[in-house]
DNA sequence: AGCACGCCGACT
DNA sequence: GTCGGCGTGCTC
């Protein structure tokens, strides 16, 4: 019987960071096991938190009073044994709350959500009349954070308190709920409702329609809705026929269904040629012996890598064993999604960002009841709760959206690895353009290498054509366009065949500069320039989201020349349609797909053949598949190359190996056109010649060099602060702690300002410390982190970045 | 996070 | 003299 539990509380601070004692009132004794969430009393007053059980009947350290656990919130463990080990180690690794790790892992909606309602106590003659009315109207409670941006209320408010007239309540209410319908049950029996029909009135249509329904039923319960559908008969119909007692009204379970009306037609496995084959004979040895071995699958786009993974999954299944397939985002789509599902029919579940929460939360338990073997999703997918995993699956390893940018900073591939080797079960890391990490790792023997050389409908890669656009530019002036990619365009166009093209927009977007004397407009709270938005037509801070008109005048110089700079797909189009008149152009980029769903819609569109070219940003060149298109074209392959970032090279050559293999995959050929102002530079040319390994040995050597991954690790340690001397402050303080302290191959970077030096009016400094191996690293963050918040005043955050994806 | 405690400025 | 500002410490 457990009498004490050790409860890790929602209040993420360093120092509320460890278990907190409860002891466990009787009547809940039966019920509280580790990993399942309670509501706990914390703090003064009566403020109730939810918090997660982590151990049961441990005697922690405390030995001051304890208070009782308030409610056990789950009739069975959220989190399993492997799940909470995992968010130990996750959160030591990633340096984040143990609080953050638990919710990371699951579904939003198993995050409670706390009201604080302000409720006057009964002697209210005390309180002023009208002070009451303002606040309260002719309510007797308040919802506090209604109220929460009105300071004057609230300074109202809290004097009241002070003085005792009104009391704050908490409330935790969980908003995990499983989705009710309405069904319906035929009570009679079929002679009977034949007795009912004469008792019905001749021209009671509804009712006698009703009751011919209810007996083709056959005694079945269906769904109200199903009924309505299939009968014909109105809501209103079937509330009659209840209260006459031909049915019974129900309530049933479902699951939100994010496949809506998806046909998944069963598809059969496709032959596999040599090399594939080997491939999944070597994974599947690995599945059958249990080792948790990592595989890099190394294939040209087209070589059939998802074939190989179906396989693999496969026999994980055939196993008894579950799969988890892990794929970036961007290239979730319904293609991909359709081919898993067609395969695996009812046992996949999908976890992707279109999603509503109670769509992901209705998957996650399909997963952790066991009704789903295979999960399919983008990188939080890798906690799914599947028991007795069989086989890890990372598609587009090198993909930097596996990592993720806030707390817990934690990378897929580490974590995919961490679960691969508690089930024993091998990892797959797929690409055909792996991250150095990998490639590098492979070249040790760390990872078992496969490759795929060959690509299935056996057509060679496609042509690419390099164009000088300093040429261009010379002898055509200003444009987005070359002749070369101009007159494919054309004869494309003349075939009726489709183009793609890519506008390279990483690290550039388009601002307003004034002509005059180069007056760029910055955000007021973040020193970074504002990106201009053409359809709300207002300049706007990605970072914070500051909003403000176009200036008509420079309010540097006054002057009336201030222009736009930076070529956004709008104006790319633009321009294109100047070219061809005649050509339907789609455009896709940020602005164009803010709207949910409106991504696939362009898509299907282009799909269907109701356009002739697709122009967009980095989100068309991953994992489309449209057979019509033949000509691929990049505007301007060199935009992030030279970004002050050591992975803006490898960057760059996968983005441009990724759009070249979107040209001809079907039967015709395909040509690619690359349009870059350094024709000679390597990352360019051996795109061009579609060659990853030379362009991985060269690239190793400049990392080598540079002290860079895969040579060195990194970590990044960020602190801010609204004052800019004492964020200098603390990171220097940071840099003490650490000089000295670490290996002598170590290299510690800083402090200096970041890039973007301001957000939302906080000034930050980073260090970077590049290292080897080095034992006392780990220990010495860790430290940093849990004395920055006593050392330094409140306004203080440290942040920890281990392997960041970006220095910027 | 949110609350109490405690120590300094401008008000009855 | 007190009310109330926000810097600091603590929450089983």
């Amino acid at each position: 019987m457990a009498e004490l539990v050790q409860v890790i509380v929602d209040v993420p601070t360093m120092q509320t960071n460890r278990p907190y004692t409860y002891r466990v009132p009787e009547h809940l004794e039966r019920q509280v096991q580790p990993g399942m969430r309670v509501m706990v009393p914390f703090g003064r007053g009566s403020r109730e938190v939810q918090g997660f059980v982590v151990a049961v009947d441990q005697p922690g350290e405390f030995d001051g009073d304890l208070k009782d656990l308030a409610g056990v919130m789950d009739l069975s463990p959220v989190l399993n044994d492997e799940l909470l080990k995992l968010a130990g180690w996750l959160a030591d690794q990633t340096y984040a709350f143990k609080i953050t790790a638990f919710y990371t892992m699951l579904p939003s909606l198993l995050k409670a959500q706390t009201t604080r309602l302000v409720r006057l106590v009964d002697e209210v003659d005390e309180v002023d009349e009208q002070t009451r009315l303002a606040l309260f109207a002719d309510q007797d409670e308040l919802d506090l954070a209604k109220v929460q941006t009105d300071p004057l209320a609230l300074s109202q408010l809290m004097r009241l308190r002070r003085a005792g007239k009104v009391v704050i309540d908490y409330r935790v209410h969980d908003r995990a709920r499983a989705k009710q319908i309405t069904t319906i049950t035929p009570t009679l029996s079929f002679d009977d409702y034949e007795g009912e029909r004469l008792g019905v009135l001749k021209n009671a249509h509804a009712q006698r329609n009703l009751l011919d329904y209810l007996q083709s039923l056959a005694g079945k319960t269906v769904p109200l809705k199903q009924a309505q559908e299939e009968s014909g008969l109105s809501a209103a119909t079937f509330t009659t026929g209840a209260k006459r007692g031909w049915l019974k009204k129900g309530q049933a379970e479902v699951y939100r269904d994010p496949s809506g009306a998806l046909p998944t037609s069963p598809t059969a496995p496709l032959t596999l040629n040599q090399e594939q084959a080997q491939a999944v004979k070597r994974i599947n040895q690995a599945t059958d012996q249990r080792t948790a071995e990592t595989f890099l699958l190394q294939g040209v786009t087209g070589s059939g890598k998802t074939e190989v993974y179906l396989r693999a999954i496969e026999r994980a299944l055939a196993n008894g064993r579950s799969a988890l397939m892990l794929v970036p985002e961007i290239s979730l789509t319904p293609q991909i999604v359709s081919r898993v599902r067609g395969r695996f029919g009812k046992q996949v579940a999908v976890l992707h960002s279109g999603l509503s929460n109670g769509e992901r939360y209705d998957e996650w338990r399909r997963i952790k009841r066991g009704e789903a073997k295979v999960v399919v999703g983008a990188r939080s997918a890798v906690f799914a709760p599947l028991d007795n995993v069989g086989l890890i699956i990372m598609d587009e390893e090198h993909e930097s959206s596996y990592k993720q940018d806030d707390a817990p900073r934690y990378h897929a591939r580490d974590v995919a690895k961490w679960r691969a080797a508690y089930h024993h079960a091998p990892l797959v890391l797929g690409s055909a353009t792996p991250s150095l990490e990998s490639r590098a790792r492979a070249a040790t023997g760390l990872y078992h290498r496969l490759t795929l050389l060959h690509r299935v409908n056996q057509r060679p890669l496609p042509p690419i054509q390099v164009v000088d656009m300093k040429r261009e530019v010379q002898a055509r002036g200003e444009t987005n366009y070359s002749l070369p990619l101009l007159n494919l365009l054309t004869d494309r166009l003349n075939k009726g065949q489709q183009s793609i093209l890519m506008l390279n927009r990483r690290g550039f977007s388009s601002f307003v500069m004034c002509r005059d004397c180069g007056y760029v407009p910055k955000c007021p709270n973040c020193d970074i320039s504002l990106t201009l938005h053409m359809d709300s037509r207002s300049l706007k801070c990605h970072y914070c989201g500051h909003e403000e008109r176009i200036p008509n005048t420079c309010p540097n110089c006054q002057g009336h020349r201030i222009r736009y700079y930076g070529t956004g797909t709008e104006k790319a189009v633009a321009e294109l349609q100047t070219y061809l008149p005649t050509a339907r152009i789609i455009r896709m980029d940020v602005d164009t797909t803010r709207r949910k769903g409106m991504h696939e819609k362009l898509l299907t569109k282009f799909g269907n053949h109701e356009a002739d070219i697709l122009l967009g940003t980095q989100m068309i060149a991953k994992g489309l598949d449209f057979p019509g298109v033949t000509l691929v074209g990049v505007l301007n392959a060199d935009t992030g190359l030279d970004l002050p970032d050591f992975r803006s090279s490898e960057r760059t050559f996968d983005l441009l190996a990724q759009v070249a293999g979107r040209a001809g995959r079907a039967d015709e050929a395909g040509q690619v056109v690359i349009q870059t102002f350094n024709p000679d530079n390597y990352v360019i040319q051996l795109a061009r010649a579609h060659d990853y390994e030379r362009f991985f040995v060269q690239e190793m050597n400049l990392r080598k060099l540079g002290a860079y991954p895969p040579y060195y690790y990194t970590v990044r340690v960020m602190g801010s602060h609204p004052d800019e001397q004492m964020a200098a402050r603390v990171m220097q303080a940071v840099r003490q702690e650490l000089v000295g302290q670490l290996d002598s191959q170590t290299i510690i970077l800083g402090p200096t300002p970041r890039a973007i030096a301001r957000l939302k009016n906080r000034y930050y400094y980073q260090i970077v410390i590049k290292y080897r191996h080095d034992p006392a690293l780990h220990a010495r963050l860790t430290a940093i982190m849990e004395g920055a918040q006593q050392q330094f005043d409140r306004e203080t955050q440290v942040m920890i970045d281990p392997d960041p994806q970006y220095f910027l």
